[in-house]
RNA sequence: GGGGCCGUGGGGUAGCUUGGUCAUCCUAUAUGGUUCGGGACCAUGUGACUCCAGUUCAAAUCUGGACGGCCCCA
């Protein structure tokens, strides 16, 4: 029962960790599928309730599609087979029969929605369609798996739209970035969107929006896209509406997707050589009351401790009392183990003094607050913890960027580079071979940038981020 | 696609080379007691050799296969 060092071996430390502290059972006997305990399962819905408040409030509907699309729908745009054909799963047989058409385990839903889509739509007047949906989608990974990061079934979030034109679609993908701020805001995640390369892109994508986030040693780390599709989905779908002026057009559509990435990021990013460190907005528990008994003292502390449980309860902070048998240091290691962020002790030296002692995750910072305050100074520290941890996990971004103007170094280091790029494919991919790190893409909202190409040393205004990716 | 390593209680392990005693230790866990401001202690318990076949008087140990896991290279 020890957490590894995060900076000694990253991986090592991440995969004790996912498993000490209650997010996921990896025993469950199939690669890459893993059980969400209750701990893990309730971050996550967490981060899924926060996902519906904003696609809510945006205008999207939630619905849910079958889990089984025919072979013949998948089929249909050329581009979308090829990218996920060597990844999914095939139903092939039903009870005794071999089926005439084979049905597949979704990967993403574009092909299960869009003969929907076709019905559902006639007239400029269903238009925009906004909807979205969380459920899993299943990937046949070859590479190593990995829980929440590289998995084979996928706790998923999609939102699909359609539009009467590109200019409409255009228009949903800056909303998606502003329902990605709002929620990234409640995970301190700091990112980077960057349009991907042509031979990056969503199989079947007009143009994809990474977001990408930073992980240890340079690594990046992919938490979801956002993908323009303008009518490379409608035509093959055959996805068409009658105009204000009597005439057929195809509509434009959008997709937006993201998955349990988001909670690998916040173990990977935030994470320390205790434990888990959660933001106080997806924490089961956002304090931990950890009574200090002492001989002759144990029904005291412990009504009191129960007491400032239920005020803090009643104030709407989700709080656990530990009373359990084991010993304060125990508890203590226990709960910075999951990542509580708030930790209050309760002795018989604070009920003379009439305060309380809290413990921060985030930095270890101790001290106490007065007995009579304890709400409003609770609910501070709480913010106070959410701003640090987007500042420290922001600067450590920063840190992993280093800026270079030629491909001279012995060793690549261990950094996202920043340079510039003519945007020629040849010379996209001599950089990747030469570097062994992959272009993640210029940055959506450009970025003044005069320099040479890293790759033909022509001018360019255009830079770009690689990393090797997770 | 090619190569290598490994499967022992819930988790981590020793034993395997050279087959032979009640399968080691840490952790976990159950009950009782003493404790309690940073991983408590005592007592008594619980719990494992991945599966199938073979060799042998005897297999965790040797051989073959299956299944599962991990790593490296393309």
């Amino acid at each position: 029962m020890r957490v590894m060092k995060k900076e000694e071996n990253f991986s090592e430390w991440y995969n004790d960790l996912v498993e000490q502290a209650g997010l996921t059972d990896k025993r469950y006997p199939i690669k890459g599928m893993n059980v969400w305990p209750a701990y893990g399962w309730k971050i996550m819905q967490y981060i899924d309730t926060f996902i519906r408040q904003e696609l809510d409030a945006t205008n999207h509907d939630e619905v849910c599609f079958p889990l089984l699309i025919p072979k013949t729908e998948f089929q249909k745009e050329k581009d979308h087979i090829k990218g996920f054909d060597a990844e999914v799963y095939w139903v092939t047989h039903a009870g005794l029969n071999e089926l005439d058409i084979p049905l597949l385990l979704r990967p993403t839903s574009e092909t299960a929605m869009y003969p929907m889509f076709a019905i559902w739509i006639r007239s400029h007047g269903d238009l925009p369609l906004k909807i979205y949906q969380l459920v899993n989608t299943f990937r046949y990974e070859t590479k190593q798996t990995r829980a929440f990061i590289r998995v084979r079934e996928i706790h998923f979030f999609e939102s699909h739209t359609c539009h009467v034109d590109e200019a409409d679609a255009q228009r949903q993908v800056e909303e998606d970035f502003v329902i990605l701020e709002n929620l990234m805001q409640k995970l301190c995640l700091p990112y980077m969107l960057l349009k991907r390369t042509e031979w990056d892109k969503f199989p079947g994508a007009y143009y994809t929006v990474g977001i990408d986030t930073a992980m240890m040693r340079g690594r990046s780390l992919q938490l979801g896209s956002i993908h323009h599709y303008r009518e490379n989905f409608s035509r093959p779908f055959d996805i068409k509406y009658e105009d204000v002026d009597g005439s057929t057009k195809y509509v434009h559509q959008t997709t937006y997707g993201m998955s349990e990435r988001l909670l690998g990021s916040v173990v990977g990013v935030h994470g320390d050589d205790k434990g888990l460190v959660l933001p106080p907005a997806i924490a089961p528990f956002q304090v931990v009351i950890v009574p200090i008994p002492a001989k002759g003292n144990v029904d005291v502390v412990s009504a009191k401790a129960r007491e400032l449980r239920d005020e803090l309860k009643a104030a709407g902070i989700r709080v656990v009392l530990d009373e359990s048998d084991e010993r304060p240091g125990a508890k203590f290691f226990k709960w910075e183990l999951k990542g509580v962020p708030l930790r209050l002790e309760l002795g018989a030296r604070d009920i003379d003094k009439g305060v309380v002692a809290y413990a921060r995750r985030d930095d270890g910072e101790k001290g106490s607050f007065a007995r009579s305050d304890v709400i409003a100074d609770v609910r501070t520290m709480l913010d106070t913890i959410a701003v640090d941890m987007r500042a420290k996990a922001q600067r450590f971004l920063d840190d992993s960027i280093i800026s270079v103007d030629s491909l001279d170094f012995k060793e690549v280091p261990e950094k996202w580079l920043r340079f510039g790029w003519c945007g020629e494919q040849e010379c996209g991919r001599k950089i990747e071979e030469r570097t062994e790190l992959k272009i993640l893409g210029s940055p959506y909202n450009k970025e003044e940038f005069h320099g040479k190409c890293l790759g033909c040393g022509k001018d360019t205004d255009t830079v770009v981020y690689a990393a090797r990716a997770m």
